[in-house]
Order: C-alpha cells, then sequence, then structure tokens
DNA sequence: GCTGCCCATCGAAATGTTTCGAAGTGGAGG
DNA sequence: CCTCCACTTCGAAACATTTCGATGGGCAGC
C-alpha cells in the first residue's frame, strides 16, 4: 500500500458516485448534473487530487515546431502586462518554448474553451492578472494541464500554481518612505476591492500608519480601477478636500499618473507640494514629469520564473509551494520630497535609484 | 457477441504477448524489443486493428492548430510596437489565425534562420518597426514566404509588403499646428538620421516651416534614438541656448516626455512657457503630465491592416501595392499653448481631443 | 390517473494506458 | 564457473476513459 497519489476511486467514493462519473467531470462532459458536478469537484478538491503525469515527453507534437505555450491576459496595452511578457518571452525563448498568443480575457470574461486548450497540444499556459478562480481555468488546471498565473486578481482554490510580489510588504515600504520624510497625512488611492493585492497593499499601508502610531483616517483611502482615469477621479476627490493630504500612496503606477495630472491641473506642484509614489515600476514611471518614485515589483523576474514553474510542471515535477512571492523594493525618484519641500521646483535631484529593502 | 471492431486483447492473444505489449508498440514505447515490436505489428495489421474514435471530437492531432503568423519586433517596453500588436493580435484572431512571437530582433542584429521559418509551417510573418532591408528579411521574402513589415526603419528594394504612416504629412501637420498657436521659433526633436521615418518627418518640419515663409534654422534641429533618454538629452542642448525655441516638435511620444522632463527641471512651464508636440499618440501620450498634444498614427489599424495584407499574400492574391500609407492626425491636449501663454498654470483647458486632418 | 415516450443522468463493463517490479541477459570481476 | 550488477524486456495490476445501456422523472396524450 504505498498510496502516493489519490485516485478516481477514492474521489468517487467520497463524493457517492462511480469512478466513471468522476472522470466525466475531470474531462468536462455534458451528461452530470449540476449538482453532482459540485459535489465531485468539491470531493476533487478536497481530496487533492491531480492527474497523473502522462509521461513526461507528452508534448508530442509532430515535427519542426518547438513545444508552445500560450498565455493569456486581458490587455495588450498596459505597462505592467507588458512588462511581465517581456521576461516570459525571453524566458520562454531560453528554455526552447514558442509562445502564443492566446485568447483575449475580456473583463470578468474569460471566454475561452479548458478542452479545446487542452486538446491544442500546448505543452502549458500562462495566464497574467486574470481571476484564477474562474472556472474555466479552475478547470483546465484541475484536469493537470500545466496552469501558471502570475499575479492573480483572486486566487480562489485551484490547482494551480502562482506567482506574485510581496504586495504587503510592499505597501509598508511606501507608506514607511513617506513618513521618513516627514509626512503623517498620508491617502491611500487603493485598487478596486475586489482585487485581492489591493487589500494586501491597503493592509501595508493600515499596518505601516499603525507602526507609526499614527491613527488612520478612512476618509483617506480611496478605490477606483487600476487605471489613469481611475486615479483623476479620486486625486479629484483628494485634493478638493479642505484638509488635504500631503502625500499620497497610489496603489499603481497609472493611478499615480492620474494623480500628478490632477495635481497639475491645481497648480499643486509634485514633489514640494505633493507627494506621490507608485507601484509597479512600469515603464511608465520612468518616463513621468516628474519621474515617479515607486515601489518597484521585479515584472520581468516574475514572467521568468512564470515560465520555469511552468516548465517544472510541465516535467511532471511537483512544485514545492503553489503560490510564490517575489520581494518588492523602493526606487526613489523625484515625485517624492520632504514636507515643507526645501526644494523648489528644479532642485535637481539625482537620478539616482536608490534601492531599499522589500 | 457484436464484436465491432477488433481489440488489443485479441492482438496481444495473436501475438502471444500481454495487452500491455501491444499498447506500448502502438504508442511507440521503448522498453519494446526489436523482434517483439515487428510481430506485434505484422498481428496489428493481421488483425486490421484501427485505434477506437477518442470521441467524434477529436480534431486529429496536430491538424487542430490553427494557421500561424509568426510576429518578430525588437522591443517589449514600447507603447508604440505594443499598440501595433494589439491591433495585430485582434485582427488576426478575427482572421482564425493563431500568433506566436517570433525571435527577437535585437538592434541593428536579426538573428534568425529564414530556412527555419519557411520549415515551421508558419502561415506568414509580420515584422514591426525593423529594418526590412537586412538579409534574413529580404531572403525570406524573396523566396516567396508572405512577410509584411510594419513602419519598416528601412525598406530597400525587397519584395516585402510594408505598412507605414503619411509622415510626412503628419509632420506638417504638428508644425501647422504650432504655427497656428502663434509659434515662430519651432525646434525640432528628430529621430535617428537611418531611419526612414525621421527623413519624412523632417521634410514636414521643412516644407510646413517654408510654407509660412519661416526661413529654417538648422541649429534647432537634433537627432537622437526614439526614446526618452534621448529626448533629454537633446533638450539639455535645445533648452539651454541662449535663445531657446517656443515650441519643440518631438519625432515621438517618449522624446516629447524627456523634453517635458528637461523643462520641469528648470521650471519652464509646459505648455505655457514651451509647447511640446509628440507623434504616434501611443498610451504614453494620455498618462503624461500634462497630456500630449502630439500627432497620431492609427496603430491598431496599422497592426490589423497588416493581418489583412498577409492573409491576402498567403491567399496568393496579387497585392496592388508594395507599400501602404495610413493617415495620420491631430489630437490636441495639453501640451501646446499658444504663444505668450495666456492661460497660466492649471488653466482647465478641456480635454476633448480634437481631430484635423493629416 | 394511467401509459408511453423522451431525455437527462449515471454506472458497469469494455477498453486503452501507465506504473512498477519481475524476469531475463550479458559482461566484468573474482 | 560463479556472482554481481546494470540494463533490457515484459506483463500484472492499477488506473483513466469511453461506450452503451439502465434508470427514473417529467410530461403529453388519452
Amino acid at each position: 500500500m504505498k498510496q502516493v497519489r489519490t485516485t478516481l476511486a477514492e474521489v468517487a467514493a467520497a463524493s457517492g458516485v462511480s469512478i466513471a462519473t468522476v472522470s466525466k467531470v475531470l474531462n468536462d462532459h455534458t451528461d452530470v448534473a449540476e449538482t453532482t458536478r459540485r459535489r465531485v469537484q468539491q470531493a476533487l478538491h478536497d481530496a487533492d487530487y491531480r492527474a497523473p503525469r502522462r509521461s513526461s515527453r507528452r508534448p508530442e507534437r509532430v515535427a519542426s515546431t518547438e513545444p508552445t505555450i500560450e498565455v493569456a491576459f486581458p490587455e495588450w496595452q498596459n505597462a505592467y502586462e507588458v512588462a511581465v511578457l517581456d521576461g516570459l518571452t525571453s524566458a520562454a525563448e531560453a528554455e526552447g518554448y514558442e509562445v502564443v498568443i492566446g485568447p483575449r480575457v475580456r473583463g470578468e470574461q474569460i471566454d475561452f474553451d479548458p478542452q479545446a486548450l487542452r486538446r491544442s497540444g500546448r505543452a502549458g499556459a500562462i495566464f497574467v492578472t486574470v481571476d484564477a478562480s474562474r472556472d474555466p481555468i479552475k478547470a483546465l488546471s484541475d484536469t493537470g494541464f500545466p496552469v501558471v498565473v502570475v499575479d492573480p486578481v483572486r486566487v480562489g482554490r485551484t490547482q494551480c500554481v502562482s506567482i506574485g510580489a510581496t504586495n504587503f510588504t510592499g505597501g509598508v515600504t511606501a507608506v514607511e518612505h513617506l513618513l521618513s520624510l516627514g509626512h503623517r497625512r498620508i491617502a491611500h488611492a487603493a485598487g478596486p476591492v475586489s482585487v485581492e493585492c489591493s487589500h494586501a497593499r491597503l493592509a501595508g499601508y493600515h499596518s505601516a500608519l499603525r507602526q507609526a502610531a499614527i491613527e488612520v483616517d478612512d476618509t483617506l483611502v480611496t478605490h477606483s480601477l487600476f487605471t489613469y482615469d481611475g486615479g483623476r477621479a479620486v486625486a479629484a476627490r483628494l485634493l478638493d478636500r479642505p484638509d488635504p493630504p500631503t502625500a499620497v500612496f497610489a496603489a499603481c503606477d497609472e493611478i499615480a499618473l492620474g494623480i500628478v495630472e490632477e495635481a497639475r491641473r491645481r497648480s499643486i506642484r509634485v514633489p514640494e507640494d505633493l507627494s506621490v509614489i507608485g507601484f509597479d515600476d512600469s515603464f511608465l514611471a520612468s518616463r513621468s514629469a516628474p519621474p515617479l518614485t515607486t515601489v518597484a515589483q521585479p515584472l520581468l523576474e516574475m514572467g521568468r520564473l512564470a515560465v520555469r514553474s511552468l516548465t517544472q510542471l510541465i516535467a511532471g515535477d511537483v512544485v514545492a509551494t503553489r503560490h510564490l512571492e517575489l520581494a518588492t523594493h523602493l526606487v526613489v525618484r523625484d515625485s517624492t520630497a520632504p514636507l515643507g519641500g526645501s526644494g523648489g521646483v528644479g532642485a535637481q535631484r539625482g537620478v539616482r535609484e536608490s534601492v531599499g529593502r522589500s
């Protein structure tokens, strides 16, 4: 009795159906009642079932073409995702995989057929900034198809491996930086409530403030999408208050840029009158006026790690952890300054990027 | 006893081995002796064994994948290219093509093997902002392999189809806009001399100035790469002159952003003290502070057109023209203002984007 | 209310595939 | 000539998947 792996038989017993039915659930056959399907999926998850490795030489493509990885993501014109894709493709090239652009993930909708993807001969799939708790991805991953998710909006309870950054610590870093510059009235332009990394960054914000014995003013915390326009909207509310903050920690660079622009429109100088710190260090941050101080995520590295994790899954190796987090670090540019702004415009602060601990 | 189909069990009995061994022969496993393998194959043939239909919706192995287009480009983290890729992939999806990310084009070096690409079974290839006069691309295209180049650095004398924008007209548009605001001392931060579209935009600049009977001051024309840092460098030279220009036409948005930042460092306000107009209308332009006035290239449309042209080539249709140009148009945002800057900072100009003719 | 039909659902059994260890083989070393 | 060891070859059993028929509930027709 080695019993090294849970089998369909056990799952079947646990959920009170036959082995055949469990198999059908796994393979998305239609002749299973919805209630039964759910019960079986629950049992599959509880028993931590994972598909047997169908031999490591599986991709079995015919000739010429290299094994292929499918990548799917919501948006092309997004500096964050593009940076991840950059790392991802370079690693794929190094490991001898082709990369094909998968189905477009539209908002909450992920419309693709897990069956088709499994049969298509792809060696694996990588999703970037999508909701990994959604059914198609769960279904795909739970059948043993190699799936890695980078910075999932939500993880849920799936088999798939996910990669992210230390969002909580990053939030702490950002606020500590502002505190060290003397700021006390620090707002947080957070991301959507529904997204997990928003929570982590917000928690970091709270934690750092409490650590500094500063009472948290919940009216200084706003929520918006991770977009420039979202940043514009929340900045309008924050800056037009009678008691505006002296510094804002934005949950991403795009939001930060929106805030910088709204400040400019009000003749509020950044960083002299208002410090703004972003998150991501996408290539937008280094090209703005002023260049953004930001908490950098190692986006290229996250992309590379995604490919390496995927190749492990493909090879059938057991991955030690289902979720990996890479360290963030502070990149100081010109959008933050000491409270009281001694500098004045054009103070010629160095462009050197100081790197702190995450 | 329906016995509609011969099974492995029968074959196994006939050839005197176990079912497992027959399965292995069928699946090309290595752990079967050559003599045994031959005996089993003979038996398989005699019994007219054929694989069971693995469900009717089985698309027969490799044929399942859609025809594939390879795309190659120099740089991921580049707003211009990403926008083109966006249009390109959406069109490919619509036309039923897969898109695979091809070899990375590094600077002047395009290291891929045209032979391998042709043999790989790709339906065609699209290159973005590469030098189409280089040997590998010429070689590929001249052998009849379908190739389309978007915004080639240089075209040379090849067979391949290229797609660009009306760069000359765009240059004229940009300068006419600045002239209409009253500017007379207009600099041009041009792109690299080696790149064809730089020439076209520069020629448009010259043409518009001559048209307005303004003498061209060649010291107001600088060259740099199409980068933010390039823009910073040339801006430093232009702005530190004793007689700085009142407006700059930058050959791309990245250069424009570099100029805006150098101006900020010198407390030169944009647009009150200096008007800056970019080129491309990549997503950087709409996210800067201030948002950039720019000459828009229809990047998405160019990507789509590239795919459509390629599908024509693949279908064997004769393409009427080897080079297509799409119209540019002016997008007015907040980085340009009338000479003499009536407005003052934060003048709350509308965000409306006025669209002019190219 | 009864009958018969349809159809969604499910499982037994047939079938194919993989794992893992047993058996065989050959050669180096004693 | 025997032993040991590494390697090849093979099959029993474990496992997964599919087929196809059984079951039973809903419902129209009578």
